[in-house]
DNA sequence: CACCCACCTACCCGATCGGGTAGGTCTGCT
DNA sequence: AGCAGACCTACCCGATCGGGTAGGTGGGTG
């Protein structure tokens, strides 16, 4: 079962960079070169390029930054899903900038095999990355820590998916309307407002318009 | 160490990075030791590093990212603004993750002389690099475009500076809890704890409390 | 000392909220 | 056709909010 030997190219980890920050990827694919049987093959800024490599290159691993382009997490969990489903065989491992529970939760569901945040130093990365890559998985200290929290506080519950007519709401009532200030925004009636505001409130599990904006906050869905 | 290479320089740039991140003062180190003229004397994770190595090897120039450690990005500002007054002739060029109109205006304010996000390419930011060193400035297209809106739109006007009390109040606040149960909560009436509220509201400019937790949110405050 | 300011308290009142019940249309899936 | 779900509307009602006035304490500064 070992490969035994030394450093063919056979048993090298194919990698690609996923990260919207030139920089960034640059600071890790020099980290990454000097170290043996790990080769950086490729670089992609966004989703779509992200595609076209894993495609072209069939990387054996992916180095994902959650926050890609614009501030919507969700982008790069939905690619992290994408690239777990069309191509199993390949370890996702998310290294992004901050922590964020809820975020764990979703980068594990959908299918990534490590979270890791950025400020780990540079063997904590090079171990997450030969773990995953050999079908383990790794997340440092607090990323672990979160993923126990957010088990603990929340054994199976997704935010619910707001309808875009929530959302408009949602954007309304953060800037501090009314329902009846909200209905006259949209052309809905007051009560349909509030019909709204209801349903927002009840899909993120909070009770005053106040939380419901935090959480929204907190959600980036804002 | 050894004196490696040329190196007559005098007129190289001697360059502290000021970043929490391992990897991207890595990124940011391999990217400009490649530059004719530039040269990396140090790297400070935090703010008080930052402070020890400005004094002990006197650069020209702090490349400063405004998020240290946690999430707040005050701690980039009063760092940045104690450089640039204990050293006036140090210039600062802040290099930041994200774009935030408030974040480019008090970075300023702090004596910061550029302002770049971190997804430019490298020739941007050693352009921006040789510029602020020469003495001029140097703003990305969206930061600058940043500056303009918000010079626009708010000749001057702060957040107003919440007192510790009412930032718990505010985060009792944005859980969504009521003035009475905020009131039971810090062991006060609920007639103060509307007091509390009413004076949040005042500061942030707002009317109701979930344009409160909105305006606290972007602030940075929760 | 007077003064300011953060913090605390009370009462009033109209507007708003949150939750309920009870309907309607339209689209799309089965 | 039947059903589900998003979206829309109306009415009721008690709790809460936001703003106002009108006070109290303690600490710090000029």
């Amino acid at each position: 079962m070992t490969t035994a030997t030394s450093t063919t190219d056979e048993d090298e980890i194919r990698l690609l960079l996923v990260d919207d920050h030139a920089i960034v990827r640059q600071g890790l694919r020099s980290v990454l070169q000097r170290e043996e049987g790990i080769r950086v093959v490729g670089e992609a800024e966004d989703a779509a390029r992200a595609k076209e490599l894993v495609a072209e290159l069939s990387p054996q691993m992916v180095c994902l930054d959650l926050k890609l382009s614009t501030s919507s997490d969700s982008e790069g969990i939905a690619l992290c899903e994408e690239l777990t489903t069309l191509h199993p065989d390949i370890a996702v491992l998310v290294l992004t900038t901050f922590l964020d529970e809820r975020l764990v939760l979703r980068a594990i569901r959908a299918g990534a095999r490590g979270y890791v945040v950025k400020d780990v130093d540079t063997s904590g990365l090079v171990r997450a990355i030969r773990d995953v890559s050999r079908g383990g998985s790794a997340f440092d200290a607090r990323s672990a820590a979160a993923m126990v929290r957010g088990l603990h506080g929340a054994e199976e519950e997704q935010p619910k998916e707001l309808t875009s007519r929530e959302l408009e709401v949602l954007r309304l009532l953060a800037s501090g309307l009314s329902n009846s200030k909200i209905g006259a925004e949209l052309f809905i009636s007051e009560t349909t407002a509030k019909f709204h505001v209801g349903n927002i409130l009840r899909k993120l599990g909070v009770s005053r318009r106040a939380e419901a904006v935090y959480a929204a906050s907190k959600a980036g869905l804002l």
